[in-house]
DNA sequence: GGAAAACTCACACAATTGTGTGAGGTGAAA
DNA sequence: TTTCACCTCACACAATTGTGTGAGTTTTCC
């Protein structure tokens, strides 16, 4: 089998020497060459084709987003993989949006890091599992606006918050659901009062949030 | 170090020895029971205690998502990991509300199979690589209503934006900008226009989707 | 330094929404 | 059988929103 091709990226030498060291003792990887930053992986890029790029978020120069943006656009072929202290949910969305394969924390054990690196050689997205948790927990903290907290909202008052969504004027409603339009307003006039809401636009953001609609 | 107890749950033989066949070669994990349903999984509960029970999503008599609510409530401390073939995202939700620790595929490697029992124990949350997947990429796609889609909305129509979507009247926001009502009626015209929508909720509504607020 | 984009405002009028109050009919639960 | 939640409707009026048209400033950018 061929060996991954890893190039590392990271202002610490220190680190640089600890990473070598790990990826020395397993013997898929191969780690050809090291970078200060982002601009240098960039340069060594040019001359040697590499498989996977582990970066270093915070470095001076060029960071690891702007880097892998560079990256991604020279060489898209190439997997990188983030490698971070801090734990920030912000950067990773943008991080994935500009085209990375990973993020891993630097407090990784050994072992994930090496199986990071083969996960991303073959096409998989790598996620540090301490993300992994914070996504299962913002899963299920969504979509709990505290139970007991949401009114009963009945099956016609879902019927009519659905279509004031879809931008349906009063006439409209009362025309769908063959009734009239003092019915849909009655509909209206107590749906403000069981959310709590002033007009159909908090209704509607209360809505969604509600997941009623 | 103690082995880890481990009750496997599943209405199919053939699941069942597969699933001990795979364990007998871990010599920290110890299956200590094996149940045809739900119901039966509670039942060996309530003699011996376990660690971790490993249950079938889809099973007669009592399903998975009934049986994690029953054992969470009688046995808290146990760590619940739930084994389907399918992967709807729909059921993930409501299966870490109730308080499943996690989820992973019957397709999945052996390797992540005892991982992940490992992980549960220790009280980590455990997703199917695959399901990561799928998270990670839920998380670039919505962002992203197809980029050049989004008509260039300017600074202060944001701002008139998101006053309409705190349930602001047009006096209310020309109030808060110092500006005249006519101005603020100029800049929601000119918003319908641009983002196509026939009033303010139509309009919120897209200025949520668009990540503008 | 000139064009384009953004922001501002006026005035008038139609359309729609929101509010207050009162009330009749129906089905399900107690 | 009586209560109660739900759905229905009326009428009137205030408040707000949405539209049409035109135009004067300020920023921004080439």
């Amino acid at each position: 089998m061929e060996k991954i091709k890893v190039l590392l990226a990271d202002d610490h030498q220190i680190m640089l020497d600890g990473l070598k060291a790990i990826f020395a003792k397993d013997k898929s990887i191969d780690v050809v060459g090291t970078a200060g930053n982002g601009l240098e992986a960039l340069e060594f890029l040019k001359n040697q084709s590499i498989d996977v790029l582990l970066l270093d978020l915070q470095m001076p120069v060029m960071d690891g987003l702007e880097t892998t943006m560079h990256v991604k656009k020279s060489h898209p072929e190439v997997k990188v993989i983030m490698l971070t202290t801090n734990d920030e949910g912000s950067i990773i969305t943008s991080l994935f949006k500009v085209g990375a394969t990973g993020y891993l924390l630097k407090n990784a054990s050994k072992e994930s890091l090496i199986q990071g690196i083969k996960d991303a050689f073959e096409g998989k997205k790598v996620l540090s599992s301490h993300l992994t948790e914070k996504m299962i927990e913002s899963l299920h903290e969504n979509p709990k606006p505290r139970e007991g907290e949401i009114p009963k909202i009945t099956k016609r008052e879902i019927e009519v918050v659905k279509l004031i969504a879809q931008e349906y004027t009063t006439q409209e409603i009362a025309d769908a659901l063959f009734v009239s339009t003092n019915t849909v307003a009655t509909h209206k006039r107590n749906l403000f009062v069981k959310m709590d809401v002033k007009n159909s636009v908090g209704m509607i953001k209360k809505a969604v949030d509600w997941g009623l609609i």
